[in-house]
DNA sequence: CGCCTATTTGATCTGATTCAAACAATGTGG
DNA sequence: CCACATTGTTTGAATCAGATCAAATAGGCG
């Protein structure tokens, strides 16, 4: 079992993003790798798990994007959160059986499934990492905070910045943005669910954005041309994020 | 040490919040009843933990109101959270060192506080109590998810019946109702704050409430007129408070 | 090419904010 | 018991950030 380094297996996505949130013992690692885990491929715009499911089982993202979100009766929809690979989005579910919102892809998605039951056989026996993934839902509630501040208090503009700010760290942290720029397949009306906001506000939020020299985001990438002002514009500290270290170059 | 029943002790309001969320067993409830708290009087208006503080001990809400709260640069203030005796509001400390938001008393309040190393010894020797405080934190990051909806995407008016609703059935599910009458000892300023809100439109909107027959709000003190109007008009569902049981009364 | 989805632009409208002031309730000290 | 301060609620008028409606443009792709 000798993996190139650079080659991402189900496990590696998950350990690198617990990595970013805290340090794993040798031990912890291999207790992790021994998770058994069923690999699947998910197509773009598909439910993963819907409102009113009680799921079994987790779900690791491993390669794309997903939401969470809810619709309201007359179908308007709000998005709570972006995942990227490492997150598991209905960590929720080992301790909520009923969900109470959906998980859907944004982008076509690596997934993997681990039963529920495994996982709290893992942290029967290793409880630091049962206290890790507590710990990974926390810094869940906490990014919704800071989206609460967002919608409820912070004009568009500011908002869009903070969310950019905040995927392009969350990125980094998990090693998958390059110096200052990184993918970003989310699509402006996406960007309005997720902040309250509607497509056309949103579209001409990101113009001030572009033409104040802050970014250049277009097809599904992000390029972050001036960070302390993209940060300063989206009043964005990075201290909600709770991350191990902070990246050093992107402070 | 025989207790009236109907005395609330500061272990009396915890278990009662557990296991509106959990049944408990014989063996659970002495082991919660042996957690060393030290009780406390706190004025109104009071912080608790303010962002930035590193707590070791977390704090049980015995009696009174307090809220979590943020601050923008601009002096503006988002309150996540309103919280009923029982709560556990900084319960996230446990795991996430750094505070990264506030909270403080909105009335007079009675506390007690409890170390942590209390509670990680508790749930040590009482797994099924760790998870049972885990599952309360994943609620509270499920009752900051359905504001997110109000915030984003629901109207004034049905915001504040939501939350109208919601809290009137926390309380309800710690015994604190008297059929459909609470404590709501929440200014308007205060509600705008949670709901994104002014508090001049707070106002208007409650007058609208008020005249459609649903409620009789005054001088800290809620009566819901009609229930099923009231969660119609705040279009509230409460599958996502994830009580043990709804109360039969209320539902 | 034609289809579909995403982005962009223009024009108009509105829910909610802001500013300003009055009013009501509660409490305080003399 | 009253003058006075304080905090919360209510009202009115003007304004604005962002929504809505409608349509054009631009990519990506079978």
């Amino acid at each position: 079992m000798t993996a190139p380094v650079d080659q991402r297996t189900e496990h590696d996505a998950l350990i690198r993003k617990l990595r970013s949130i805290s340090p794993l013992s040798d031990d912890e690692v291999q207790a992790l790798r021994r998770l058994p885990l069923a690999g699947a491929q998910i197509d773009a715009d598909k439910d993963i798990v819907r409102e009113g499911d009680r799921p079994s089982q987790c779900c690791i993202l491993v390669e794309g994007f997903v939401c969470r979100y809810k619709l309201t009766e007359d179908g308007r929809r709000q998005i709570f959160s972006f995942h990227t690979p490492g997150d598991i989005p209905d960590l929720q579910s080992l301790h909520l059986p009923v969900m109470d919102h959906s998980v859907k892809t944004l982008t076509p998605c690596k997934a993997a499934f681990v039963p529920h039951e495994a996982i709290a056989e893992l942290t029967r026996r290793c409880p630091r990492i049962g206290d890790l993934l507590w710990r990974d839902t926390l810094i869940d509630a906490a990014i919704f905070r800071e989206w609460m501040v967002g919608i409820g208090r912070r004009s568009a503009a500011t908002r869009i910045a903070h969310v950019l700010c905040e995927v392009f760290l969350r990125l980094k942290a998990v090693g998958l943005a390059n110096g200052f720029e990184c993918e970003f397949p989310i699509t402006q009306t996406e960007i309005g669910d997720a902040l309250g906001l509607s497509t056309v506000h949103v579209n001409r939020s990101l113009q001030e954005l572009r033409s104040s020299g802050l970014i250049d985001l277009r097809r599904g990438f992000l390029g972050i041309l001036d960070w302390q002002g993209l940060k300063k514009a989206g009043e964005f500290d990075s201290a909600y994020l709770h991350l191990n270290r902070e990246p050093s170059d992107a402070a």
